[in-house]
DNA sequence: AGCGAGCGCTATATAAAGTGAAGTAGTTAC
DNA sequence: GTAACTACTTCACTTTATATAGCGCTCGCT
């Protein structure tokens, strides 16, 4: 079903039942979620990059963020015995499937001047 | 420019000065505001409609989301001098932009069983 | 006349979420 | 030796959201 076909369902009325925008809200809560998820949608970042990329992210939040998406399967975290240890982390397949919100936000938030 | 082509800005780095997915977001925060969004999508809406459909919604933020969406020119308030009096709520044109992104959740929304 | 219901909220108290500064442990470059 | 980098955690604080109660008004019912 695309985007446009779920909007006119939608527009019978109230989503009683678990409605799809709904559970894509409650999965991708909080303040930072899915700017981390914009960061990621340009390819696999460290820790700090995504630190220093979130200004004003304090790193109790950054980790809480990743781990909560990680537990979803839509991040992949990956770490390196490297010296200093280093940690990746990747939109997984099912991840990538928010490029459209992303989109849809960037040009949204553009309008908006 | 479209989502895609902002997408493909993004792409390039971290958005250091103000990005319009950040910019959205900071217009579009809080737990309801996207919810609220929905519902008004399929046509105008009294208070009480939107108390119903939203389950779980306390009045309080209710009434403070619909305020700030209306100070951002986004919902438009009328109030009916009926008894007992009535208000509605309509998306401005401006509101209606945040179909894409509306539609956009509702896919994902739908792939995350 | 009195009762409860519906309208669009507001008030107050409490719980959850996020912030900011600091700390941790190991390694490496100056 | 000391300062910095790594990926975080801990703590005290503020901001945001929830739960519950109530307001002034009018309507229909009995």
């Amino acid at each position: 079903m695309s985007g446009t076909e779920l909007l006119e369902n939608l527009a019978d009325g109230p989503c009683v039942v678990a409605c799809p925008v709904r559970r894509a809200l409650d999965i991708l809560d909080g303040k930072w979620t899915l700017l981390v998820v914009r960061d990621l949608l340009s390819g696999k970042k460290r820790y700090s990059e995504l630190q220093r990329s979130l200004e004003g992210i304090s790193p109790r939040i950054l980790a809480q963020r990743l781990r909560d998406l990680e537990a979803q399967g839509l991040v992949l975290r990956r770490v390196f015995p490297t010296n200093p240890p280093t940690t990746e982390y990747e939109l997984t397949e099912q991840g990538l499937a928010m490029r459209g919100i992303i989109g849809a936000l960037a040009e949204f938030g553009a309008t908006m001047v």
